[in-house]
DNA sequence: AATAAAGTTTACTAATTTGGTCAACAATGG
DNA sequence: CCATTGTTGACCAAATTAGTAAACTTTATT
């Protein structure tokens, strides 16, 4: 059903997290995982991929932590989920054209292409910062309340 | 990576296969398996849905076969995905808020949503006739060469 | 230098989903 | 009655997903 996999889900609150504290000291692993409410192990291997990929810098040692490699607002969300799910391809013949020897003529293959513009579209359009801003407009009349 | 399942990659072809003889003689599992190089068993796995959900009427029997219920413009892709692997659903808070205890305050989760409704807006936009018709131009060309 | 606090990496596993196969069955035309 | 065609349920193997565990490396601090 189009499902969206864990690791895009939780690696992307991971990086929303690191974002909301931009500029600040390096954030834990644990603490990451604490608010978000991930196991703390199945984060590290969710984390690799953007490590590797110089999106998050990772400090080691006493008072380490991981960071942001760039501004909130120079991520965006179709870096992210590439990174952390490979490319989106509803369909193999779409990536390689080779592995369907009617690729050429086939009109549902077409439609799938559309499919894959429509949620890169849809990705490419949000950076990190645009959720940090989201999450702080709606979290702001909580606080009134309290 | 937001895999289209075969069932539903099948399943359209399927459908466009019977769209195309729309109109004629019932049309055989086993020539649409056939054609479109289908496992049979497989298939009518996969056409169970469809005619459980009336899109496709069958007749069984000697010179039976299988045969849409509608005119291929009337049947949307947005449709036959959903008979074939039910509501897209990129996550599952999507679909019952009740899922995740964060879901009012989660903001990647509107991000999904929109992905959702990108999804569904390009199957919403194609019917099988205009698959039908887009197969006939592919084809054209190549007719005049032979 | 020792130690504790981080992140890194590799290995393993359980559960689920996917993509089928097989065979018995039911209905229908001839 | 019988050949043909779709229907259904049981079963299965491979791949993927989601996660756990533990050894290992790096670094700040004392």
């Amino acid at each position: 059903m189009l499902k969206l996999s864990t690791r895009a889900r939780y690696g992307t609150r991971a990086l929303l997290d690191l974002a909301r504290h931009d500029g600040e000291k390096p954030v834990q692993l644990k603490e990451i995982a604490g608010r978000q409410n991930i196991s703390l192990h199945y984060l590290e291997h969710i984390i690799a991929p953007l490590v590797g990929a110089g999106i998050i810098k990772s400090i080691r040692g006493a008072r380490g932590g991981l960071q942001l490699t760039r501004q909130p607002k120079d991520v965006r969300l179709s870096e992210v989920i590439q990174l952390l799910e490979g490319a989106i391809t509803p369909v193999d013949c779409i990536g390689n054209p080779e592995s369907c020897e009617r690729a050429d003529l086939c009109v549902t293959r077409d439609i799938w292409c559309e499919m894959k513009k429509a949620i890169d579209a849809t990705l490419d359009s949000v950076t990190l910062q645009d959720l940090v801003e989201k999450q702080e407009r709606k979290e702001a009349p909580l606080k009134q309340n309290v």
